[in-house]
DNA sequence: TCTGGGGTCCTAGGACCC
DNA sequence: TCTGGGGTCCTAGGACCC
């Protein structure tokens, strides 16, 4: 058997019943009992209400009925989010190298630190005890040489649970799961696999690349058969920005008017502009998301020239494409509408104002500094900023201390 | 039991340019 | 004049994740 001989230093740390935990930290009351965050669907159940059979995004009569002693409680975001930062900042200080996937869950890369910090188990043991005694949350933690492994590790360890796949028991592990267990195996996949016959991940792992590449296209079948061969050579890396920014709400059943879909739509067209502004985000793609009453989903773009974060411009190109969608939402009825800003500038939203007379280019340096400052250092490029502006490109150029803006070509 | 709100990544075809 | 190949951008749709 191919022993790897690296040591498993990926940690997977994974918040248990985030939002309902959060409610029974807050709310001495809750503790013990079943507590459903969320009145309409279901957004978390604590693990009292999931032994009742509640799951996430169960509609909440379905669920109020699985469990009609639970506490139900509305969502409250800014504790969450805080919560959330409370707990990367916990990463943070266990090892620089976090990578965020969402607002309760992350990879961390121990290696090397056996030295100054323990073997990657201890240091699991360590994370769960502190998020504990600071943050007044219990977290589970997954401890492998890859993050598949991690991640299916802590998914086993849950709830308030630490597990650590030794290199020699990968395979032993890996292969029985049933394919539903791989990250990236949705319905959809797992129906297609079904009806080959595939049921494990070990009866993934002996089917070819090409036969996987065939059935679920290139880029998909190409992970799957390296992942199933228990090959998963990405590393833990720091979150890259957001691509998108986005807005949308569910409509029920009963039909809109224009007018009241128009209504809907200047509030999420504001919900995503401000959010962009105040986070200094403009984007040139506006996406329209539709979903009708069968269920079925649509999506209409439109790219402008120039990247915006004003609610005027995407205000208008949303209702263009609302406008063109219309035909269709009389037709099918509308469910849900949403609106998304991506295809994101860099540093595009940011304006510079700067002297005239600025022969060294100091002020144009002092502002960049800022703007990395706030942003991060990829945040100004010379391309994005080039541009921009014409002007700027010689600004840019490379010159020499003190010399003209433009540099000797 | 009819299903929220926020995202990511991939694919494919057509337009356009060199 | 005709033909081909390659690259990039845009649009739309789909699968998946928390």
């Amino acid at each position: 058997m191919f022993v790897p001989d690296r040591q498993p230093t990926i940690l997977h740390a994974d918040l248990d019943a985030f939002f309902a935990s959060v409610e029974q930290r807050d709310d001495p009351r809750l503790r013990g009992r079943p507590v459903i965050v969320g009145m309409g669907v279901v957004l978390a159940a604590s693990y009292e209400a999931r032994a009742y059979g509640v799951q996430g995004a169960m509609g909440g009569a379905r669920a109020r009925r699985l469990c009609p002693e639970a506490v139900v409680v509305p969502p409250r975001w800014p504790a969450y989010v805080e919560a959330s930062r409370a707990v990367f900042a916990v990463f943070e200080r266990t090892t620089p190298l976090v990578e965020g996937l969402s607002i309760d869950e992350a990879f961390l890369d121990v290696r090397g630190m056996e030295r100054i910090a323990g073997s990657p188990g201890r240091i699991a043991d360590r994370l769960r005890r502190e998020v504990r005694e600071q943050v007044g949350l219990p977290i589970t933690v997954g401890v492998a040489r890859t993050k598949t492994l991690a991640k299916l590790a802590s998914t086993f360890a849950k709830p308030d649970g630490l597990m650590v796949v030794p290199p020699d028991d990968e395979l032993t592990f890996l292969h029985p799961l049933p394919v539903e267990f791989l990250w990236g195996v949705g319905p959809v996949t797992a129906a297609r696999m079904h009806a080959h016959g595939i049921a494990t991940v070990g009866q993934v792992a002996r089917l070819g690349e090409e036969a996987l590449v065939a059935l679920f296209g290139r880029a998909a079948g190409r992970h799957l058969h390296a992942v199933a061969g228990n090959r998963d050579p990405r590393p833990v890396r720091r979150r890259r920005r957001r691509r998108t920014f986005g807005a949308q709400s569910a409509l029920g059943r009963a039909s809109r008017s224009p007018e009241a879909l128009d209504t809907t739509l200047v509030s999420l067209v504001d919900r995503v502009t401000r959010r962009m502004r105040s986070s200094g985000s403009a984007g040139r793609t506006i996406m329209l998301r539709l979903r009708f009453g069968d269920f079925s989903r649509t999506t209409r773009s439109l790219t402008l020239p120039e990247a915006t974060a004003a609610t005027r411009t995407v205000l208008a190109a949303a209702r263009g494409l609302l406008a063109a969608a219309t035909p269709e939402v009389e037709r099918r009825g509308i469910t849900l509408l949403g609106v998304a800003v991506g295809n994101l500038a860099d540093g595009g939203a940011v304006q510079l104002a700067l002297p005239l007379e600025d022969p060294a280019g100091d002020a144009l340096d002092a502002a960049l500094d800022r703007i990395r400052d706030r942003f991060g250092p990829a945040a100004v490029t010379r391309a994005s900023l080039a541009g921009r502006d014409p002007g700027l490109a010689a600004w840019l150029s490379p010159r020499p201390r003190g010399g003209p803006p433009g540099g000797a070509r």
